[in-house]
DNA sequence: ATTAACTGTTTATAGAATACGCAGATGCGA
DNA sequence: TCGCATCTGCGTATTCTATAAACAGTTAAT
Protein backbone atom coordinates (compact mmCIF):
# COMPACT_ATOMS: atom_id res chain seq x y z
CA UNK A 1 0.00 0.00 0.00
CA UNK A 2 1.07 3.56 -0.97
CA UNK A 3 4.21 2.16 -2.18
CA UNK A 4 5.82 5.23 -3.76
CA UNK A 5 9.31 3.42 -3.97
CA UNK A 6 11.07 3.02 -6.72
CA UNK A 7 14.13 1.24 -8.11
CA UNK A 8 15.62 5.03 -8.88
CA UNK A 9 14.41 6.83 -5.64
CA UNK A 10 17.21 6.36 -3.70
CA UNK A 11 19.60 7.23 -6.82
CA UNK A 12 17.54 10.61 -7.25
CA UNK A 13 17.80 11.47 -3.94
CA UNK A 14 21.38 11.38 -4.05
CA UNK A 15 21.52 13.19 -7.17
CA UNK A 16 23.02 9.94 -9.01
CA UNK A 17 21.45 10.15 -12.72
CA UNK A 18 22.22 6.77 -14.43
CA UNK A 19 23.58 9.14 -16.83
CA UNK A 20 22.36 8.01 -19.69
CA UNK A 21 24.50 8.49 -23.03
CA UNK A 22 22.29 9.27 -25.81
CA UNK A 23 19.48 11.24 -26.31
CA UNK A 24 19.04 15.42 -26.02
CA UNK A 25 20.81 16.71 -23.19
CA UNK A 26 17.97 17.10 -20.34
CA UNK A 27 16.76 20.78 -19.95
CA UNK A 28 15.21 20.32 -16.68
CA UNK A 29 16.90 18.72 -13.32
CA UNK A 30 15.35 16.60 -10.65
CA UNK A 31 17.05 19.51 -8.26
CA UNK A 32 15.08 21.77 -10.38
CA UNK A 33 11.79 20.34 -9.79
CA UNK A 34 12.43 19.43 -6.10
CA UNK A 35 13.43 23.81 -5.73
CA UNK A 36 9.97 24.84 -7.70
CA UNK A 37 8.01 22.50 -4.99
CA UNK A 38 9.62 23.76 -2.33
CA UNK A 39 9.29 27.25 -3.54
CA UNK A 40 5.50 26.56 -3.63
CA UNK A 41 4.97 24.82 -0.41
CA UNK A 42 7.00 27.31 0.96
CA UNK A 43 4.96 30.34 -0.48
CA UNK A 44 0.96 29.10 -0.82
CA UNK A 45 0.88 25.35 1.19
CA UNK A 46 1.66 21.64 0.42
CA UNK A 47 -1.67 21.66 -0.87
CA UNK A 48 -0.42 23.92 -4.03
CA UNK A 49 2.28 21.66 -4.56
CA UNK A 50 0.79 19.90 -7.82
CA UNK A 51 2.29 18.97 -10.52
CA UNK A 52 0.55 21.03 -13.37
CA UNK A 53 1.84 23.86 -10.98
CA UNK A 54 5.65 23.21 -10.56
CA UNK A 55 5.66 22.27 -13.94
CA UNK A 56 4.68 25.83 -14.68
CA UNK A 57 7.20 27.11 -12.19
CA UNK A 58 9.95 25.20 -14.04
CA UNK A 59 8.17 26.33 -17.86
CA UNK A 60 7.64 22.64 -19.22
CA UNK A 61 4.44 21.02 -19.51
CA UNK A 62 3.39 18.89 -16.74
CA UNK A 63 4.25 15.22 -18.07
CA UNK A 64 7.54 16.35 -18.71
CA UNK A 65 8.39 16.02 -14.96
CA UNK A 66 7.55 12.48 -14.63
CA UNK A 67 10.73 11.91 -17.01
CA UNK A 68 12.57 12.61 -13.91
CA UNK A 69 10.30 12.01 -11.02
CA UNK A 70 8.52 8.65 -10.96
CA UNK A 71 5.49 9.99 -9.64
CA UNK A 72 4.06 12.80 -6.80
CA UNK A 73 4.86 10.76 -4.10
CA UNK A 74 8.24 10.55 -5.16
CA UNK A 75 8.73 14.51 -5.42
CA UNK A 76 7.48 14.88 -2.25
CA UNK A 77 9.67 12.53 -0.65
CA UNK A 78 12.82 14.59 -2.28
CA UNK A 79 11.06 17.69 -1.17
CA UNK A 80 11.34 15.88 2.27
CA UNK A 81 15.01 16.08 2.00
CA UNK A 82 15.22 19.14 0.45
CA UNK A 83 13.75 21.00 3.76
CA UNK A 84 16.56 18.97 5.67
CA UNK A 85 19.20 21.06 3.97
CA UNK A 86 17.12 24.56 5.56
CA UNK A 87 18.37 23.29 9.11
CA UNK A 88 21.02 25.75 10.84
CA UNK A 89 24.60 25.03 11.63
CA UNK A 90 24.76 24.09 15.38
CA UNK A 91 27.12 25.45 18.11
CA UNK A 92 30.04 22.82 17.88
CA UNK A 93 31.15 23.12 21.07
CA UNK A 94 28.26 21.69 23.90
CA UNK A 95 28.42 18.54 25.36
CA UNK A 96 25.76 15.53 24.20
CA UNK A 97 23.37 16.97 26.55
CA UNK A 98 23.36 20.32 25.51
CA UNK A 99 24.02 19.71 21.72
CA UNK A 100 21.36 16.96 21.00
CA UNK A 101 18.92 19.79 23.15
CA UNK A 102 19.69 22.16 19.98
CA UNK A 103 19.40 19.88 17.86
CA UNK A 104 16.13 18.91 18.48
CA UNK A 105 15.19 22.12 19.01
CA UNK A 106 16.24 23.38 15.79
CA UNK A 107 14.33 21.02 13.75
CA UNK A 108 11.33 22.00 16.21
CA UNK A 109 12.04 25.44 14.68
CA UNK A 110 12.06 24.41 11.14
CA UNK A 111 8.65 23.14 11.27
CA UNK A 112 7.33 26.28 12.81
CA UNK A 113 8.96 28.25 9.95
CA UNK A 114 7.71 26.01 7.62
CA UNK A 115 4.67 24.23 8.71
CA UNK A 116 4.00 22.47 5.99
CA UNK A 117 6.45 20.05 6.75
CA UNK A 118 4.06 18.60 8.98
CA UNK A 119 1.61 17.84 5.75
CA UNK A 120 4.16 16.29 3.90
CA UNK A 121 3.94 12.39 4.41
CA UNK A 122 6.49 11.22 7.00
CA UNK A 123 7.24 7.73 5.60
CA UNK A 124 9.73 6.07 7.44
CA UNK A 125 12.07 5.81 4.27
CA UNK A 126 15.16 6.04 3.96
CA UNK A 127 17.29 9.78 4.30
CA UNK A 128 18.49 11.42 1.92
CA UNK A 129 21.89 13.28 2.09
CA UNK A 130 20.50 16.42 3.80
CA UNK A 131 18.86 14.56 6.24
CA UNK A 132 21.42 12.14 6.69
CA UNK A 133 23.95 15.22 7.19
CA UNK A 134 21.56 16.47 10.03
CA UNK A 135 21.46 12.58 11.73
CA UNK A 136 25.34 12.96 11.37
CA UNK A 137 25.42 16.12 13.32
CA UNK A 138 23.36 14.26 15.93
CA UNK A 139 25.86 11.53 16.04
CA UNK A 140 28.79 14.75 16.38
CA UNK A 141 26.93 15.43 19.71
CA UNK A 142 27.08 11.91 20.97
CA UNK A 143 30.72 11.37 19.70
CA UNK A 144 31.92 10.91 22.98
CA UNK A 145 29.43 8.83 24.42
CA UNK A 146 29.80 4.94 24.26
CA UNK A 147 27.06 3.44 23.02
CA UNK A 148 26.96 0.87 20.04
CA UNK A 149 25.67 2.60 16.97
CA UNK A 150 22.52 1.21 16.81
CA UNK A 151 21.43 3.00 19.55
CA UNK A 152 22.85 6.04 18.79
CA UNK A 153 20.68 5.58 15.90
CA UNK A 154 17.43 4.72 18.36
CA UNK A 155 18.12 7.77 20.38
CA UNK A 156 18.53 10.03 17.67
CA UNK A 157 15.62 8.74 15.62
CA UNK A 158 13.29 9.22 19.04
CA UNK A 159 14.61 12.76 19.72
CA UNK A 160 13.66 13.59 15.94
CA UNK A 161 10.54 12.27 16.87
CA UNK A 162 9.80 13.95 19.86
CA UNK A 163 10.84 17.20 17.68
CA UNK A 164 7.76 16.46 14.84
CA UNK A 165 5.22 16.08 17.79
CA UNK A 166 6.50 18.92 19.49
CA UNK A 167 6.56 20.88 16.92
CA UNK A 168 2.80 20.14 15.65
CA UNK A 169 2.15 21.25 19.47
CA UNK A 170 3.66 24.46 18.91
CA UNK A 171 1.82 25.27 15.15
CA UNK A 172 -1.56 24.17 16.72
CA UNK A 173 -1.09 26.36 19.53
CA UNK A 174 0.61 29.31 17.01
CA UNK A 175 -2.87 29.15 15.78
CA UNK A 176 -5.19 29.10 18.32
CA UNK A 177 -5.46 31.19 21.58
CA UNK A 178 -1.36 32.40 22.68
CA UNK A 179 -2.64 33.14 26.11
CA UNK A 180 -3.52 29.68 27.29
CA UNK A 181 -3.43 26.68 24.48
CA UNK A 182 -5.04 24.39 26.68
CA UNK A 183 -8.19 26.65 26.89
CA UNK A 184 -10.27 24.84 23.81
CA UNK A 185 -8.87 21.60 25.88
CA UNK A 186 -10.28 22.02 28.98
CA UNK A 187 -13.61 24.00 27.61
CA UNK A 188 -14.09 20.58 25.93
CA UNK A 189 -13.81 18.45 28.93
CA UNK A 190 -15.85 20.53 31.04
CA UNK A 191 -18.39 20.99 28.43
CA UNK A 192 -18.74 17.07 27.11
CA UNK A 193 -16.34 14.88 29.08
CA UNK A 194 -18.38 12.55 31.70
CA UNK A 195 -16.89 12.68 34.82
CA UNK A 196 -17.96 8.77 34.74
CA UNK A 197 -16.34 7.66 31.37
CA UNK A 198 -12.93 9.69 32.21
CA UNK A 199 -12.80 9.39 35.90
CA UNK A 200 -8.64 9.30 35.97
CA UNK A 201 -8.35 12.60 33.85
CA UNK A 202 -11.10 14.28 35.24
CA UNK A 203 -9.52 13.64 38.92
CA UNK A 204 -6.08 14.65 37.85
CA UNK A 205 -7.19 17.63 36.21
CA UNK A 206 -9.33 18.81 39.41
CA UNK A 207 -6.17 19.61 41.20
CA UNK A 208 -5.02 21.88 37.51
CA UNK A 209 -3.97 25.35 38.92
CA UNK A 210 -3.30 27.70 36.17
CA UNK A 211 -0.11 29.42 36.82
CA UNK A 212 -0.58 32.71 38.91
CA UNK A 213 0.12 36.21 37.66
CA UNK A 214 2.72 36.03 40.10
CA UNK A 215 4.53 32.82 38.80
CA UNK A 216 6.08 32.67 35.31
CA UNK A 217 6.91 29.76 33.74
CA UNK A 218 10.34 27.84 34.52
CA UNK A 219 11.55 28.22 30.85
CA UNK A 220 10.10 29.98 28.03
CA UNK A 221 10.52 27.21 25.43
CA UNK A 222 7.83 25.08 25.60
CA UNK A 223 10.04 22.03 24.71
CA UNK A 224 11.42 22.29 27.93
CA UNK A 225 9.72 19.78 29.29
CA UNK A 226 9.88 17.04 27.07
CA UNK A 227 13.77 17.89 26.59
CA UNK A 228 14.53 17.15 29.80
CA UNK A 229 12.61 14.03 30.01
CA UNK A 230 14.14 12.74 27.05
CA UNK A 231 17.81 13.85 27.81
CA UNK A 232 17.48 12.15 31.70
CA UNK A 233 15.91 8.95 29.97
CA UNK A 234 19.40 8.93 27.59
CA UNK A 235 21.69 9.33 30.67
CA UNK A 236 19.92 6.93 32.37
CA UNK A 237 20.93 4.58 29.77
CA UNK A 238 24.21 5.67 29.17
CA UNK A 239 25.06 4.79 33.04
CA UNK A 240 23.47 1.68 33.13
CA UNK A 241 25.01 0.79 29.81
CA UNK A 242 28.70 1.99 31.46
CA UNK A 243 28.20 -0.16 34.44
CA UNK A 244 27.62 -3.42 33.11
CA UNK A 245 29.84 -2.94 29.67
CA UNK A 246 32.87 -3.24 29.00
CA UNK A 247 34.71 -1.36 31.54
CA UNK A 248 37.78 -0.42 29.33
CA UNK B 1 -4.16 26.80 6.11
CA UNK B 2 -5.58 23.51 6.07
CA UNK B 3 -8.11 24.62 8.07
CA UNK B 4 -10.73 21.80 8.81
CA UNK B 5 -11.88 23.06 12.18
CA UNK B 6 -15.39 24.10 11.92
CA UNK B 7 -17.44 25.66 14.75
CA UNK B 8 -19.16 22.08 14.72
CA UNK B 9 -16.28 19.36 14.41
CA UNK B 10 -16.17 18.92 18.11
CA UNK B 11 -20.01 18.22 18.79
CA UNK B 12 -19.66 15.62 15.86
CA UNK B 13 -16.93 14.17 17.30
CA UNK B 14 -19.09 14.14 20.73
CA UNK B 15 -21.81 12.76 18.61
CA UNK B 16 -24.00 15.66 19.75
CA UNK B 17 -26.29 16.68 16.98
CA UNK B 18 -27.82 19.92 17.41
CA UNK B 19 -30.88 18.31 17.35
CA UNK B 20 -33.07 20.08 15.12
CA UNK B 21 -36.29 19.74 14.96
CA UNK B 22 -37.58 20.88 11.73
CA UNK B 23 -37.71 18.17 8.99
CA UNK B 24 -37.64 14.55 7.72
CA UNK B 25 -35.80 12.36 10.27
CA UNK B 26 -31.95 11.73 8.97
CA UNK B 27 -31.85 8.22 7.53
CA UNK B 28 -27.85 8.71 7.54
CA UNK B 29 -26.05 9.57 10.92
CA UNK B 30 -22.52 10.52 11.64
CA UNK B 31 -21.29 7.29 12.78
CA UNK B 32 -22.64 5.45 10.05
CA UNK B 33 -20.97 7.42 7.35
CA UNK B 34 -17.54 7.12 9.64
CA UNK B 35 -18.28 3.67 10.46
CA UNK B 36 -18.18 2.97 6.18
CA UNK B 37 -15.26 5.26 5.79
CA UNK B 38 -13.56 2.74 8.60
CA UNK B 39 -14.48 -0.10 6.65
CA UNK B 40 -12.96 1.37 3.44
CA UNK B 41 -10.15 2.18 5.12
CA UNK B 42 -9.62 -1.41 6.54
CA UNK B 43 -10.28 -2.77 3.29
CA UNK B 44 -8.13 -0.89 0.43
CA UNK B 45 -5.91 1.23 2.41
CA UNK B 46 -7.09 5.10 3.30
CA UNK B 47 -5.96 6.40 -0.66
CA UNK B 48 -9.88 4.39 -1.12
CA UNK B 49 -11.48 6.52 1.21
CA UNK B 50 -13.27 8.78 -1.58
CA UNK B 51 -16.44 10.99 -0.36
CA UNK B 52 -17.77 9.10 -3.30
CA UNK B 53 -17.05 5.47 -2.54
CA UNK B 54 -18.31 5.99 1.27
CA UNK B 55 -21.36 7.61 0.08
CA UNK B 56 -22.38 4.22 -2.12
CA UNK B 57 -21.07 2.05 0.87
CA UNK B 58 -23.77 3.80 3.19
CA UNK B 59 -25.60 3.80 -0.18
CA UNK B 60 -26.21 7.62 -0.79
CA UNK B 61 -25.36 10.02 -3.08
CA UNK B 62 -21.81 11.45 -2.64
CA UNK B 63 -23.43 14.85 -2.14
CA UNK B 64 -25.48 14.00 1.52
CA UNK B 65 -22.17 12.91 3.28
CA UNK B 66 -21.91 16.93 3.12
CA UNK B 67 -24.87 17.13 5.04
CA UNK B 68 -23.50 15.27 7.94
CA UNK B 69 -19.84 16.26 7.63
CA UNK B 70 -17.97 19.56 6.59
CA UNK B 71 -15.76 18.36 4.53
CA UNK B 72 -13.43 15.33 3.75
CA UNK B 73 -11.07 16.34 6.37
CA UNK B 74 -13.78 16.16 8.81
CA UNK B 75 -14.56 12.82 7.75
CA UNK B 76 -10.93 11.81 8.45
CA UNK B 77 -10.47 13.79 11.98
CA UNK B 78 -13.40 11.42 13.29
CA UNK B 79 -12.25 8.29 11.63
CA UNK B 80 -9.30 8.84 13.84
CA UNK B 81 -11.17 8.87 16.22
CA UNK B 82 -13.08 5.90 15.71
CA UNK B 83 -9.90 4.08 15.12
CA UNK B 84 -9.12 4.70 18.83
CA UNK B 85 -12.12 2.65 19.58
CA UNK B 86 -10.10 -0.49 18.75
CA UNK B 87 -7.66 0.16 21.07
CA UNK B 88 -7.98 -2.91 24.02
CA UNK B 89 -8.47 -3.09 27.21
CA UNK B 90 -5.24 -3.85 29.31
CA UNK B 91 -4.32 -5.03 32.91
CA UNK B 92 -5.02 -2.77 35.22
CA UNK B 93 -2.93 -4.30 37.69
CA UNK B 94 0.54 -3.00 36.51
CA UNK B 95 2.47 -0.03 38.03
CA UNK B 96 3.10 2.94 36.19
CA UNK B 97 5.93 1.92 34.50
CA UNK B 98 4.41 -1.54 33.11
CA UNK B 99 1.33 -0.03 32.66
CA UNK B 100 2.78 3.07 30.58
CA UNK B 101 4.59 0.59 28.45
CA UNK B 102 1.77 -1.73 27.94
CA UNK B 103 -0.08 1.49 27.14
CA UNK B 104 2.50 2.29 24.62
CA UNK B 105 3.02 -1.17 22.92
CA UNK B 106 -0.90 -1.71 22.24
CA UNK B 107 -0.70 2.07 20.90
CA UNK B 108 1.82 0.56 17.78
CA UNK B 109 0.35 -2.61 17.95
CA UNK B 110 -2.69 -0.97 16.52
CA UNK B 111 -0.91 1.08 13.77
CA UNK B 112 0.73 -2.23 12.82
CA UNK B 113 -2.57 -3.95 12.59
CA UNK B 114 -3.98 -1.20 10.75
CA UNK B 115 -1.17 0.48 8.76
CA UNK B 116 -3.28 3.06 7.14
CA UNK B 117 -3.43 4.95 10.48
CA UNK B 118 -0.12 6.63 9.71
CA UNK B 119 -1.39 7.80 6.52
CA UNK B 120 -4.19 10.11 8.17
CA UNK B 121 -3.45 13.60 8.72
CA UNK B 122 -2.08 13.39 12.29
CA UNK B 123 -3.50 17.18 13.03
CA UNK B 124 -2.56 17.74 17.22
CA UNK B 125 -6.41 18.56 17.32
CA UNK B 126 -8.61 17.80 19.86
CA UNK B 127 -8.91 14.72 20.77
CA UNK B 128 -12.46 12.77 20.46
CA UNK B 129 -14.35 10.64 23.04
CA UNK B 130 -12.45 7.66 21.98
CA UNK B 131 -8.57 8.56 21.64
CA UNK B 132 -9.92 10.51 25.54
CA UNK B 133 -10.72 7.13 26.83
CA UNK B 134 -7.30 6.24 25.36
CA UNK B 135 -5.62 9.48 27.48
CA UNK B 136 -7.24 8.52 30.99
CA UNK B 137 -6.09 5.33 31.03
CA UNK B 138 -2.30 6.90 30.59
CA UNK B 139 -3.87 8.58 33.46
CA UNK B 140 -5.09 5.82 35.06
CA UNK B 141 -1.66 4.18 35.48
CA UNK B 142 -0.08 7.22 37.02
CA UNK B 143 -3.28 7.53 39.09
CA UNK B 144 -0.52 7.48 42.16
CA UNK B 145 2.27 9.41 40.74
CA UNK B 146 2.73 12.87 41.99
CA UNK B 147 3.08 15.41 39.27
CA UNK B 148 0.48 17.95 38.53
CA UNK B 149 -1.90 17.19 35.48
CA UNK B 150 -0.24 19.58 32.67
CA UNK B 151 3.02 17.21 33.18
CA UNK B 152 1.15 14.17 33.50
CA UNK B 153 -0.62 14.82 30.12
CA UNK B 154 2.69 15.90 28.41
CA UNK B 155 4.34 12.88 29.26
CA UNK B 156 1.43 11.10 28.21
CA UNK B 157 1.39 12.52 24.79
CA UNK B 158 5.58 12.29 24.38
CA UNK B 159 4.53 8.46 25.10
CA UNK B 160 2.15 8.39 22.55
CA UNK B 161 4.09 10.52 20.25
CA UNK B 162 6.95 8.17 20.33
CA UNK B 163 4.33 5.10 19.94
CA UNK B 164 3.86 6.89 16.35
CA UNK B 165 7.52 6.66 15.19
CA UNK B 166 7.77 3.22 16.83
CA UNK B 167 5.00 2.07 14.31
CA UNK B 168 6.46 3.77 11.25
CA UNK B 169 9.60 1.93 12.20
CA UNK B 170 8.04 -1.63 12.37
CA UNK B 171 5.26 -0.99 9.13
CA UNK B 172 8.44 -0.40 7.16
CA UNK B 173 10.36 -3.25 8.66
CA UNK B 174 7.68 -5.28 7.79
CA UNK B 175 7.62 -4.47 4.24
CA UNK B 176 11.36 -4.72 3.90
CA UNK B 177 13.85 -7.39 4.66
CA UNK B 178 12.42 -9.33 8.11
CA UNK B 179 16.24 -10.58 8.60
CA UNK B 180 17.74 -7.52 8.79
CA UNK B 181 15.76 -4.03 8.69
CA UNK B 182 18.93 -1.89 8.81
CA UNK B 183 20.06 -3.63 5.78
CA UNK B 184 19.18 -1.43 3.67
CA UNK B 185 20.36 1.30 5.85
CA UNK B 186 23.67 0.26 5.82
CA UNK B 187 23.44 -0.44 1.88
CA UNK B 188 22.77 3.06 1.52
CA UNK B 189 25.48 3.90 3.36
CA UNK B 190 28.00 2.14 2.02
CA UNK B 191 26.46 2.58 -1.85
CA UNK B 192 26.12 6.39 -1.87
CA UNK B 193 27.52 7.63 1.54
CA UNK B 194 30.89 9.34 1.57
CA UNK B 195 32.16 9.55 4.66
CA UNK B 196 33.68 12.90 4.45
CA UNK B 197 30.52 14.26 3.99
CA UNK B 198 29.21 12.13 7.62
CA UNK B 199 32.56 11.49 9.27
CA UNK B 200 30.46 10.99 12.73
CA UNK B 201 28.00 8.56 11.89
CA UNK B 202 30.75 6.54 9.58
CA UNK B 203 32.96 6.87 12.35
CA UNK B 204 30.10 5.55 14.46
CA UNK B 205 28.79 3.35 12.23
CA UNK B 206 32.43 1.17 11.62
CA UNK B 207 32.23 -0.54 15.18
CA UNK B 208 28.98 -1.62 13.89
CA UNK B 209 28.85 -5.45 14.79
CA UNK B 210 25.82 -6.82 13.71
CA UNK B 211 24.40 -9.65 16.41
CA UNK B 212 26.27 -12.34 15.99
CA UNK B 213 24.21 -16.41 15.75
CA UNK B 214 25.22 -17.27 19.23
CA UNK B 215 23.80 -13.84 20.96
CA UNK B 216 19.99 -12.85 20.68
CA UNK B 217 18.49 -9.66 20.97
CA UNK B 218 17.36 -9.12 24.48
CA UNK B 219 13.75 -8.27 24.01
CA UNK B 220 12.06 -9.28 21.04
CA UNK B 221 10.22 -6.52 21.32
CA UNK B 222 11.75 -4.36 18.99
CA UNK B 223 10.34 -1.06 20.99
CA UNK B 224 12.32 -2.12 24.16
CA UNK B 225 15.06 0.22 23.59
CA UNK B 226 12.89 3.80 23.43
CA UNK B 227 10.39 2.06 26.10
CA UNK B 228 13.13 1.84 28.34
CA UNK B 229 14.33 5.51 27.32
CA UNK B 230 11.16 7.28 28.02
CA UNK B 231 10.79 5.05 30.85
CA UNK B 232 13.87 6.18 32.43
CA UNK B 233 13.36 9.60 31.73
CA UNK B 234 9.88 9.62 33.38
CA UNK B 235 11.08 8.15 36.27
CA UNK B 236 14.06 10.58 36.80
CA UNK B 237 11.46 13.22 36.27
CA UNK B 238 9.06 12.03 39.23
CA UNK B 239 12.20 11.78 41.51
CA UNK B 240 13.48 14.87 40.77
CA UNK B 241 9.87 16.76 41.15
CA UNK B 242 9.73 14.50 44.94
CA UNK B 243 13.05 15.81 45.82
CA UNK B 244 12.00 19.82 45.18
CA UNK B 245 8.24 19.76 45.24
CA UNK B 246 5.86 19.69 48.05
CA UNK B 247 7.04 16.62 50.76
CA UNK B 248 3.73 16.43 52.48
C1' DA C 1 -52.65 25.77 6.38
C1' DT C 2 -48.67 28.08 5.97
C1' DT C 3 -44.08 28.30 6.46
C1' DA C 4 -39.49 27.60 7.91
C1' DA C 5 -36.06 24.29 8.42
C1' DC C 6 -34.05 20.23 7.35
C1' DT C 7 -32.69 16.04 4.26
C1' DG C 8 -31.05 13.88 0.31
C1' DT C 9 -30.38 14.32 -4.92
C1' DT C 10 -29.12 16.05 -9.29
C1' DT C 11 -26.20 18.52 -11.98
C1' DA C 12 -22.11 20.87 -12.92
C1' DT C 13 -17.38 22.57 -12.34
C1' DA C 14 -12.74 22.82 -11.59
C1' DG C 15 -8.77 20.49 -10.64
C1' DA C 16 -6.06 16.39 -9.77
C1' DA C 17 -2.65 12.50 -11.28
C1' DT C 18 -1.00 10.11 -14.88
C1' DA C 19 -1.24 6.49 -19.09
C1' DC C 20 -0.05 6.67 -23.90
C1' DG C 21 2.01 7.84 -28.04
C1' DC C 22 4.53 11.21 -30.88
C1' DA C 23 8.29 14.41 -32.58
C1' DG C 24 12.57 15.84 -32.38
C1' DA C 25 17.36 15.65 -30.55
C1' DT C 26 21.44 13.20 -29.60
C1' DG C 27 25.34 10.19 -29.67
C1' DC C 28 27.07 5.30 -30.57
C1' DG C 29 28.39 1.75 -33.78
C1' DA C 30 28.78 0.72 -38.45
C1' DT D 1 28.41 9.56 -42.79
C1' DC D 2 24.47 6.84 -42.12
C1' DG D 3 21.34 4.61 -39.59
C1' DC D 4 19.37 3.53 -35.21
C1' DA D 5 18.60 3.05 -30.49
C1' DT D 6 17.71 6.05 -26.90
C1' DC D 7 16.39 9.79 -24.51
C1' DT D 8 13.66 14.31 -23.70
C1' DG D 9 9.77 16.96 -23.60
C1' DC D 10 4.89 17.67 -25.20
C1' DG D 11 -0.14 17.08 -26.39
C1' DT D 12 -3.99 14.54 -25.74
C1' DA D 13 -7.14 12.01 -23.16
C1' DT D 14 -8.82 9.38 -19.28
C1' DT D 15 -10.32 8.72 -14.85
C1' DC D 16 -10.93 10.51 -10.19
C1' DT D 17 -11.33 13.83 -7.02
C1' DA D 18 -13.84 17.24 -3.90
C1' DT D 19 -17.45 20.15 -3.60
C1' DA D 20 -20.54 24.37 -5.06
C1' DA D 21 -25.42 25.38 -6.23
C1' DA D 22 -30.01 24.77 -7.00
C1' DC D 23 -33.92 21.76 -6.23
C1' DA D 24 -37.62 18.67 -4.44
C1' DG D 25 -39.64 16.34 -0.93
C1' DT D 26 -40.55 15.98 4.32
C1' DT D 27 -41.44 17.33 8.72
C1' DA D 28 -42.70 20.19 12.72
C1' DA D 29 -43.65 24.73 14.61
C1' DT D 30 -46.83 28.53 14.06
Amino acid sequence: MMDAMSSDLIPRLWGKAPAGRRGPKPALSVAQIVEAAYVIADEQGLAAVSMARVAEAVGCSPMALYRHVKNKDELLILLADRLCADLPELDRDLGWREGLAAWMRAQVDLAVRKPWFLDLPLAATLPGPNRLAWIDLGFYYLREVALPPDEKLAIVGIVAQYAVGEARIEVEAALSDPDNPYASFEQMLVTYADPERFPNLMASMATWRPAGPGEELESDDPSAFGQGLLMAGIEAHIERHLERGTPK
